[in-house]
Order: C-alpha cells, then sequence, then structure tokens
DNA sequence: TGTACATCAGTGAACGCGCGTTCACTGATGTAC
DNA sequence: TGTACATCAGTGAACGCGCGTTCACTGATGTAC
C-alpha cells in the first residue's frame, strides 16, 4: 500500500499534528505510540516509516506545538491597535484551557516537567521555544516603546507559564480561574509600572 | 525479620524522605518502586508494607516535599530582620538547585506537568502546597504591611514557579541563571511597587 | 518474670501487563528501459 | 506510451524489557497466659 509522496508529506504532518495535542494533554510519558497512530488513524508499525523514535517524534511535536501556539496569539491580535495587542496575547495565554476546543495549548506550561527529563533534542525544542516566546512577546513591547522589552518580556513570560501551570492543577474551575484572573492583573500591573518608569527616566 | 514499631515508622519517614528526593529529581513516571528502595537501602519488596500503591506513596512524599520547602525557607530568614525576609525567601527559592546539595526542591516547580496528570490524590496534594507556599508568602508581606498581601504573595509564587520551571529547562547554566536573575528582579520591582501604591493610597 | 504463639517487616523471586521497537508481508507508486 | 521491476507506506503480529504488584518464606518482636 505505497502511497504518494504528497500522501506520504501529509501523513506525517498528521502524525506530529496529532502527537502534540495528545501529548499535551496526557503528557509524553502517559502517551503510547499506538495512542498517537490510532488518533492519526493509522496502525503503530507505521509509525516507523515516519520517525526514527519516540523522541524523535516528541521534539518535532514540541517544535510544532509552539508554531501552534505562536500561530494562534498572532492570529488573535490582527485587525486590533498595537495598544491592544499585548493585552490579547496575555489573555489568550493565559485562557489556552478554554480556547477553540483543542490545539494552541503550550508546552512550557503543560509539559514543563516532563521536558526538563527528555532527550537533549527535546530540551532544545523546548529551550528554544521559550526564547522564541520571549521574543514574540518583546516585540509587541518594543512596537509600545518600553525601554527594557526584553526582561519585561521575560517576566511575563515567567509569570504566564507559572499560573497557566499552576491553575491546570487544581479540578476546581474557580481556583484555577482565581490564579489566572489574578496574572492577568500582574502583567497589567508590571506594563503599567514599566511605562511609568520608563517615563520618569525619558519624559517625552 | 520483624522490626519494632519505632523502627518501622523510621524506616517509613526514610522511604518518605527518599522518594520526595528520587521523585522531585528524576520525575515521577521515571522513577521506579525498586529505585527509591534501594536508594532507601531496601528490597522493593518491602514497600508494600508501608504503603498501598506507588500513587499513595506519590502523594504522601508530595505532602512530605512541601514541608521540607517551608521548613528550608524559614531556616533561611532565622534571625534575620523582617523586612529582610521575603527577600531571602525568594532567593532561596529561586536558588534552590544550588541549595545544600540535595533536598528542598520544590513539587511545584519540578514536577508541575506529572502532577497535573497524576492521582486524585496526589493532584489534591499538590494544590494544598500552592495554597500554602501563597499564605507562606503571604504571612511575610502581611508583617510589612502590604495592602493587598495575598494577591501580591499568589503573583509572585506565579513567577517564582515560572521562572524555576523555565530554568530548569535548560542545559547551558548561563540562561538558566539569566532567567533567576531576571526573576528576582522582577519580584522586587513588584514589592517596591505595591509599596508604593499601597503609600499613595493610604500613607503613613 | 518466663514461655508459646501470633504478628509482621523484610527478602527475593515471580507474574502479568504495557510499551517501544522489529519484522515479514502486501500492494500501490515510482522508475528504468 | 507501455512494460517489468524496485521501492516503500502501511499492516498486524511478535519480541523483550521494565515496572507495579503479589507471594511464599524467614525470623525477630509483641502479646497472652
Amino acid at each position: 500500500m505505497r502511497k504518494s509522496k504528497a500522501d506520504t508529506a501529509e501523513t506525517r504532518k498528521r502524525i506530529l499534528a496529532t502527537a502534540a495535542n495528545v501529548f499535551l494533554q496526557q503528557g509524553i510519558s502517559g502517551t503510547a505510540i499506538s495512542d498517537v497512530m490510532v488518533a492519526a488513524g493509522l496502525t503503530q508499525g507505521a509509525f516507523y516509516r515516519h520517525f526514527e523514535s519516540k523522541d524523535h517524534l516528541v521534539a518535532e511535536s514540541m517544535r510544532a506545538a509552539f508554531e501552534e501556539v505562536f500561530a494562534a496569539l498572532e492570529q488573535a491580535t490582527v485587525g486590533h491597535p498595537s495598544k491592544d495587542a499585548i493585552g490579547i496575547v496575555v489573555n489568550r495565554y493565559l485562557n489556552q484551557h478554554f480556547a477553540s476546543g483543542q490545539g494552541a495549548l503550550c508546552p512550557l506550561a503543560h509539559l514543563s516537567s516532563e521536558l526538563r527529563l527528555a532527550a537533549d533534542q527535546v530540551k532544545l525544542a523546548a529551550v528554544e521555544g521559550h526564547a522564541r516566546f520571549v521574543r514574540f512577546i518583546a516585540s509587541y513591547l518594543m512596537r509600545l516603546d518600553y525601554a527594557d522589552y526584553l526582561g519585561l518580556a521575560e517576566s511575563i513570560v515567567s509569570v504566564l507559564v507559572g499560573a497557566v501551570a499552576i491553575a491546570s492543577l487544581s479540578q476546581a474551575p474557580k481556583a484555577s480561574e482565581a490564579v489566572l484572573v489574578n496574572a492577568r492583573k500582574t502583567v497589567a500591573e508590571m506594563l503599567d509600572d514599566a511605562a511609568a518608569s520608563a517615563s520618569r527616566a525619558a519624559p517625552h
């Protein structure tokens, strides 16, 4: 049952997207290769026609997951003025659980401790994802003329990742929401205070 | 080879402390019961004389881990004036990797994603640990007359957990340290800004 | 206080299941002529 | 363009290993008299 090159490439992409979703929901060690393959509509034997090992799949699917996260965040800001964009991104990230049924869950918040213990290539993908996230947030802050936009972006990322990781622990929706609401307020204050001190330092 | 009641209780405690350390270093699903038992100087067969299942061990050892974390943080502040205590706690938490060889690693930062997927009793222990952490931080802020000490404590906890989780991903010490240093600065600014707005609202 | 028996912490081996990986096979696709 | 053969995506079963849990056994402790 050999498939055309186009079909093969499409199947590979489908496995990656499926794997990203399943890993983010069930965890990496909580997911068997057969889980992914069955969810992708294949049998597990086909897996090794596309990937060398589970580690390779994990690394690649994490990259795919980050792509999705940033694409979704960017998508959410189109058509909105620059000054609103950062708030939209922050809200969207904090509410990633409730957004659009599935997809766009962030590996940093949902798989952090498993990534820490994963193969080197997986950790590398995670570290790169983090760096991209910081740069992504920083790009919005730069447009708003924040002085230390990189440091501020890194701080915001830490708050977001921490808050979402903590919120996802709780089974009580109210407790989760309280953490997320507080995080939103925290980020807003960080932005206000940074703007205030920037204008004190160099008023315009 | 029956042991006295005192011996038995001591062995149980030793298994718990060992388990907490091993879980925090290797992850929960990355740790076999035999790993814990051998590290505790026993064979794996003895395990079920002390615990019903791995899930029970995980839940109890997480509680033990939180005890250790808070004890170590509190210990670090003795003999220091109130106004320095919060900074000492923050620094100590951020540098938990480097502190005292082993022990006192925080489950929230090191096992977050595994805890999210664990048995209900484990999740409960994690959520309780988080609540205690927030109250613990809040108690220092209360003494310093911060207005919204609970909200501020929750924000600080999110930053700390996020920063340590992110820092532990990276294999490059410099990158990790940069995240931690930035987090430290962030918390300091949050405290400054909260104090400033509090004194504006109710000066003394 | 001493004796006889039940209890039970600890041992070491075994069981059974799940999971990552391998393999022989199938049949459609791609390629060489 | 047509034919003959190599390639290889996908199948379904099997292999082997690790891990959680169980079990028969040992011998020191605790308890009943």
